[in-house]
DNA sequence: GCCGTGACGATTC
DNA sequence: CGAATCGCCACGG
């Protein structure tokens, strides 16, 4: 487990500061996997259900949110963005001139 | 070592 | 501009 891609993932999206947001891409690259954002948000997917894991902070690339359905409702990642602070556009996408962050 | 899979990304139609 | 397709990489079987 330890050294694992998923580890690396964690550790990076553990890091994103409240109120800000980061992309699978984003940190795949930091990883030095440029292409590995479909295992980051694998990575996502797999992660303890228990863990503090901010895995709403993680977005697409386009700002667009997660799938609605896999944080266990729909808006449910959004509403958990706002809280922090993190506002939207129109396009119901997080935004990511004001709140994306890169390790 | 190949096959299937996946909370993506960028390009093409 | 919206939808579809290809490509990418890591993990489990």
């Amino acid at each position: 487990m330890t050294g694992s891609f998923f580890e690396l993932v964690w550790k990076v999206a553990a890091r994103v500061p409240r109120g800000k947001v980061t992309t699978y891409g984003a940190i795949a690259r930091a990883l030095g996997s440029r292409g590995a954002a479909r295992t980051v948000g694998w990575a996502m997917r797999a992660a303890p259900a228990g863990s503090k894991l901010p895995c709403h902070r993680v977005v697409k690339a386009t700002g667009e949110l997660s799938p609605e359905d896999a944080f266990g409702g729909p808006g449910v990642q959004r509403l958990l963005l706002e809280d922090e602070g993190v506002t939207f556009n129109a396009q119901g996408g997080v935004d990511m001139k004001r709140h994306l962050w890169i390790p």
